[in-house]
DNA sequence: CGTCTGCCTTGACTTTTGTCAAGACTATTG
DNA sequence: CAATAGTCTTGACAAAAGTCAAGGCAGACG
């Protein structure tokens, strides 16, 4: 499953062998089941997980017990709670396996690491933060910008497949509506 | 005014002089009277604004005319459009001064090749990266999980002070409701 | 194979938020 | 200083979304 990663990495830069070994060896592959989690909220995390394979969602539980999704991480995807990392706090967050899973788990410190070893990796990292960033950004602006249907056409439009893998009620906690109302939408159609 | 940006600078990492003089033969310094706009929406964007004095919104018009701010921008922060910037395409945004403010723009090819040539920048504009998609992702799980009310509240704790300078529609226009809406929040206390 | 759980839908009703229109107050500016 | 533009508030009403409860269906699993 490492392989998965390397073809991730050198389809965004070039990569020596040695450094594809460097990578490996601060690697962890870790296997998880539909419904385990990789982080669970009170918990510190100390890594970046890469995803090979599978489907992973990001979540908090408010004070009502409702969940909300921050984010989904399927294959060549990052799941990661930067917040914890950056804060050594416990993580407001869980990180559950929605299907059988492949991570590729980085130790922060070997991560952080790896960029100041790895000019590549630097650069990758950089372009996905950078990313990551504006990913957030546009989302911001739908959230605040948009109705409830036109944030479902917009998610369908901009990860097409997706829909297909997750369940209803997910998309709809994703997209901050209830699944009651995400049906009603579908319904119009 | 680049002495702030160089006191910015200096807070988060050490500089020597010659390095802050390389900055700044690459900053222009531009002063912007209140309404005035640093970017506006259709045009190209290749640069990074730091915030000297003064305080600026990027903001979109949508279809029915109506504004919403993504994002304010007071002294030491940083006024950017990364998706224009990135996909050299026109901006979907606007950039306006909301009040007399001072700016040190940095075109993007000098911003890049500042990264490369001190490190100390690198690390600085890094952190800022990560950090501001945190607060992004931040807003993002606001925006899905709480009221109206509630997102007031956490505006109000998360920046205090900016509510004094900021018209209260614009704050309504930043967390995604009308400025009706904050004004009856308002009411009930 | 049958039970159970998760998922989706639907209806009836409530709450929240938006829309439109009007008015008051304030600061700016010619 | 008077006109004006910007800001905030309020009321009446409309629309959007949430809540609660029920039922059906399909897949998972003992």
């Amino acid at each position: 499953m490492f392989a998965v990663f390397e073809q991730y990495l050198q389809r965004k830069e070039f990569f020596t062998p040695a450094e594809i070994e460097h990578i490996r060896a601060a690697s962890t592959v870790r296997t998880l089941r539909k419904r385990q989690y990789l982080l669970q909220a009170g918990d510190g995390w100390q890594s970046n997980a890469f995803v090979a394979s599978g489907c992973l969602r990001t979540y908090s539980v408010d004070a009502k017990g409702l969940e909300h999704i921050i984010g989904f991480a399927v294959e060549n995807w990052w799941a990661t709670d930067q917040e914890s990392l950056l804060s050594h706090q416990p993580s407001r967050y869980n990180i559950e396996a929605m299907e059988d899973s492949t991570v590729i788990v980085l130790h922060n410190d070997d991560f952080e690491r790896l960029r100041r070893e790895i000019p590549a990796f630097d650069k990758v990292v950089k372009a996905l933060v950078l990313r990551s960033f504006m990913a957030a950004q546009d989302r911001v602006h739908s959230a605040i910008s948009y109705s409830a249907e036109q944030k479902y056409r917009e998610f369908l439009q901009k990860y097409p497949g997706l829909v297909q893998r997750i369940p209803q009620h997910m998309v709809a906690s994703y997209l901050g509506v209830t699944a009651e109302t995400l049906s009603r939408i579908r319904r119009q159609w």
